[in-house]
Parts: structure tokens; sequence; C-alpha cells
RNA sequence: GCCCCCGUAGUUCAAUGGAUAGAACACCAGCCUUCUAAGCUGGAUAUCUAGGUUCGAUUCCUAGCGGGGGCACCA
């Protein structure tokens, strides 16, 4: 509907462009948006107060001009498609009950009642493919999150990703779009090395930790002393993988397509060295001291890089620039990264290599999430896989379950430093919002169990029904209000497939769920007095459940049929 | 010193340059003989400072103050 209502304004504007010969202005800065509040409308628009500086007029005659040959072309009956819709009685019908400009030059739009009430049938026909979206079609996604180090247990660090690249994996797919979720094991290099002593308790042992202690368990010690740190890291960090993170992963709701090992499909594959060797050829690299560095300040990087130690040993950055390569190899047309913000130098370098030297710009999406701080007993508990003091996703997930999880991560924007305090998430549990918006569900899931039981005729809607089906009965300023609030779901999915403003699916869910709950209150459903209008409320009723259901389902979220 | 993120209500977070800055928790006052009170209705409380750009700034620019992160031949 903003598309449309944006669409209608263009052929306005060019028609008065013409006839008054305005200036031409930027039509892409023109914002049409929902209304800030009821009294102002559905949809509005600025147009006017863009324009008018190169128009050189008052915003609020421009506004009235467009609004006066708007209503014209209302009554002259053109551009009908425009202003007149079908509605699934077959009836045609306005889709705006008023235009008008207001105040400082807002163009506000009404939509009309026949609209919203439709929208209900529409909603009951569709059932879960409202929403679905095509701006995705026929491409495919990468989507890279946690890629937490084999080295230890999930920390919140990386599991901030976890709700998030899942989530916008789903939204994503529902706009269209292939997409593939994909996990980097940094499986090879010193940290593995640091594994095995550490297993290994000698003198260069890095990890602490009961975890480690469990590692050593399975290990004979005779014999592995002889195999060294390195294929004792490597050993331990399959095991890691296998009983510390994917289940961890596993329990809280994310499913990978892919489990990418450096070691297995890059390095074995001598992938890391035709990199170097790419990288050679392009004369990016030089040789100093020793090493092979990259030239990375010639994309604007404060210091260039080493691809490979003096002691022939590959860096960390010759694999991620072999990684990247190999995705777009694969035949992505969007890679997101998603990463902690301490990688931020290091997305550059690889956003730099995939758009200058690759020539591939637009394709790599990298998302930095800022840290997480974990609050306990009001103090602060730092991180460190190091010293062994760490707060893991995993006993998250066992304190205060996944639901919550997920929607408290997905709740924060990436840029936003999260201050999570444990003891009040476990308080406030039953408080949580997730709750609020699961009960809404729990109560329509009710009231829908119910009107079977009574069997008194009232229905959901089936497709021979629809004709006796009075839809205009509802016409209580919190069922409209209602309407208007499953309304914005499909721009929502589009939006966020295109911004990855996970968090505003949160925060819909609470608003969905606030304008559920507020109708509960006022608009009593199953009533067998007045069976028509009891109907009416039901498809409503299921209209709000399919949408519920459907956002928390991208979210990942349980929606419970009761509590 | 350089680079990145943030500074909004008592607290934790929202707000594509727009019309009365939104939620949640906590707080105050009401509401259960009818579909789940894990709910509803109402109330009080906020844009770090100083400049600038603009018809209009929480948003953009500059400086300052405060917090976090990064500046390895570790990953």
């Amino acid at each position: 509907m903003k598309e449309k209502i944006k669409k209608i304004i263009q052929k306005a504007v060019n028609e008065l462009q013409e006839k008054e010969k305005w200036e031409d202005f930027k039509m892409s800065d023109v914002v049409v948006d929902y209304a800030k509040n009821e009294k102002f409308g559905d949809y509005s628009s600025n147009v006017a107060m863009i324009s008018a500086g190169k128009i050189g007029k008052n915003p609020m005659k421009i506004a009235e001009k467009i609004v006066a040959l708007l209503n014209f072309y209302i009554a002259d009956k053109k551009l009908s498609s425009m202003f007149f819709f079908e509605n699934k009685k077959g009836e045609k019908k306005k889709v705006f009950e008023k235009i008008e400009a207001v105040k400082p030059g807002y163009i506000n739009f009404y939509l009309s009642n026949d609209y919203w009430q439709n929208l209900v049938a529409v909603i009951n026909e569709q059932k879960e493919k409202f929403g679905n979206s095509e701006i995705g079609k026929g491409k495919k996604v990468l989507l890279e999150f946690i890629s937490a180090n084999p080295t230890g247990p999930i920390h919140l660090g990386n599991g901030r990703g976890g709700p998030l690249g899942d989530t916008l994996a789903n939204v994503l797919i529902k706009a269209g779009w292939q997409a593939e979720r994909e996990f980097y094991v940094n499986d090879y290099g010193g940290q593995i090395e640091a594994l095995g002593h550490s297993i290994l308790k000698d003198k260069k042992a890095q990890y602490r930790g009961e975890y480690i202690d469990e590692l050593a368990i399975d290990f004979d010690f005779e014999k592995i002393t002889n195999e060294g740190a390195r294929a004792v890291g490597e050993k331990a960090a399959e095991k890691v993988l296998k009983n510390l993170i994917q289940p961890t992963c596993e329990k809280l709701g994310v499913n990978f397509d892919r489990w990418f090992s450096e070691k297995k499909e890059l390095h074995n594959q001598n992938k890391v060295d035709e990199i170097i060797r790419f990288l050679k050829e392009k004369k990016f690299t030089y040789e100093e001291r020793g090493a092979l560095w990259y030239e990375s300040s010639r994309f604007g990087d404060d210091k260039d890089r080493v691809l490979v130690k003096k002691d022939g040993e590959k860096t960390y950055i010759a694999t991620d620039l072999a990684y990247h390569k190999n995705k777009l190899e694969r035949g992505f047309d969007k890679l997101i990264n998603i990463q902690g913000a301490d990688h931020h130098k290091e997305a550059e370098v690889v956003r730099n290599f995939v758009e200058k030297i690759l020539g591939q710009s637009n394709k790599l999406g990298i998302i930095l999430n800022q840290f997480v701080r974990i609050i306990k007993d009001g103090r602060e508990v730092k991180m460190s896989k190091r010293a062994g003091t760490y707060f893991a996703l995993d006993d998250l997930l066992n304190e205060v379950g996944k639901d919550a999880v997920r929607f408290i991560f997905l709740s924060y924007s990436p840029n936003t430093h999260i201050n999570f305090d444990i003891n009040l998430a476990k308080e406030r549990s039953e408080k949580n919002p997730v709750y609020y918006v699961q009960y809404a569900h729990a109560r329509i899931n009710s009231i829908l169990v119910k009107s079977q039981i009574k069997n008194s005729g009232i229905q959901i809607n089936s497709q021979s029904k629809i004709s006796d089906l009075k839809l205009d009965l509802l016409i209580h300023p919190k069922e409209l209000s209602l309407i208007k609030e499953l309304n914005k779901f499909p721009e929502l999915v589009e939006e966020i497939s295109e911004s990855y403003e996970a968090h505003r699916l949160p925060q819909y869910a609470i608003k969905l769920a606030d304008k559920f709950h507020s109708f509960y209150a006022s608009c009593r459903v199953l009533n067998e007095e007045n069976s028509e209008l009891s109907a009416a409320r039901l498809n409503l009723v299921n209209a709000v459940k399919i949408v519920l259901e459907e956002v928390l389902k991208l979210m990942g979220v349980e929606a419970p049929k009761k509590m």
C-alpha cells in the first residue's frame, strides 16, 4: 500500500509539474508511511514538504493542490484500479475514505472500512502465505553467523548472532529468497594447538574451565602425550563442536544447513594457497621481514596485513579472504555476515577485498553485533575462556528458556550494547514480553476451540460461506485498529528483508498482541444472540492467529495453545 | 593517538529529518457471576553539553564530556 500511494502521488505530481511548471525534485526522498497517530489517518506523506524548497511555494499550498487533483481523479473515475478494488464478495468498493492536506503540509490518507474488512477475508484465504513476498525471488543468500571457535562453549557474544541470523534467514525466505545458514568452524590454527596444550595441561595451556577437564576425560594420556598438541587439539575441537556447540545451537532452535570446516574445505583443498597466489599475481602483496604482506592500506586500511607469517603459517586474514571467495563462487547473490563488533577492522578488510578486488559490490552485508555484558548479582561477569570465567549461551538457555532468549536478544538493535542482567531476566521470566505475546495466542486458541465445541453455526469462513459472512459488522474502533495492525505485516517482512532490522519483529509482535488484548477486553467474540457479529469476529480472531503464528515462527518462538 | 558503536523515563530498550518522542519492568489509582486477570483502563516520569545545517534535528555536521570495543607475523 505504501508503494501504491507513492505511485498515486507520483502521478499527480507529474501532472502538476506539467501544468504549473513546477521544478523537478527527488521523488526518492518522498516518504509514505503509516500515520503516526490515528487521527492523522492511516498513511501519510511528506511530499509537499520535501518539494516545497525546490518549487518555491508554501508546502501547505502544494499539498492542497495535490489533494485536489487526487480527489478529482476519484470523482472522475480515473485510474480506477488505484482507487477502487473488488472485495471477496465481488463487489466494487473504494479504497480511500478520505484524502486531505493538513497543517504544515502533510497529505493524509484514510482508507475505507470496506478495505479493512476485506483484509480479514484476504488473510483467512491466504493463511500462512499472507505476508509472503517475491522481492527475493530467484535469488540466493548465505547467512553466516555464530561461528564460535571450537575451543569452548558458545558464549553470549557469539550467541547474540544466533537468533538474529536464524530469524533473518526466516524473513528472507518469506520474502522469496533462497537462504542458507552456515557456521564457519575455525578448526585450524594456533587456537587449536592452544586447546591441545590446555588438554595436556602443559606450560602452554591457555583455556581453563570445567569443560576442559571434561574433554580431557576422553583422552588416553599415555597415548596422546606423544601425539603432540595440535593433534590433541584437533580431536578436542571435534568434541567441542559435537558435544558443546551443536547441542546448544539445537537448543536455541537454530539449524545450520552447513558446518563449513576451515581445515577440510579451505586448507586441505589448497584454497588458501590459491588466494595467496591470486593476490600475488594481482600485485597486492610484498615481502618484508620474512613475511608476506597484503597491501590492504591501498583501500584505506590503516596498515597492511600479514598473509603468511615468517614461520610459513597462513594468517586468519588469508583464510578469511579465501573463505569469502569460496562463498561467492558458490553462486550466492548476497552474503550476510553476522559477527562481533570486535571484528570490525577485519570486516573492513574482507569487504574491500570483495568489492575492490573481486569487483562484487553490494554483495556483502556485514552486521556487527555490539557486546553483551553480563551482570550477575549486581556485578559484571567478565568473559574469558582463557580465565575460565564466562556465562555460556547454554547456561542462559537452561535458565530462561529458548523462547525468552530468542525474543530478548532479537529485541535489541545490533548497534546497542546489551546489558544483560541474569537475575532480572530470571526474575522477570514470567513477566517477559514473550509471554505477553504467547498469551495472546493462547487466548485466541481458546476462543476458537470453544467456538467449535458450541457448534453454534459460527464458523471461520470457507469459500462457500463468504457470501453470507458480514465482515461489514466490524466497525468497532478496537476491531479496526487490530485489522490495521495486521495490515502492516507484509510490509514489515519486505522492509526487514532489505534493512535487516530484525528487532522490529518483536516490537511488532508486542504491538499486535497489545491490540488483540485490548480488543479482547472490549469486544466479546462468542455471542449466541448475535451470531452474525460472532462469525465476523471469529474471522478476525482467526486472522490474528494466522499473523501472530507467522511472526512467532519467523522469530523461532513457540506459539502455545495453552498457558 | 587512530578506528568502530553507544549516550533517550528510576531501569532495560525503540523511534526511515517531520505532526503529541514509543514500549516493557518498577510505581500510583481502578476493573474478574460471561471467550484464560500471564489480561484490561487511566496516571506520573526522558532526548549528555555547546555550536551549526534545515521551514523543521533524538536523528545530519563540528567540538566537548561519559561508557564499551578494536588497533599482533592470535583467531
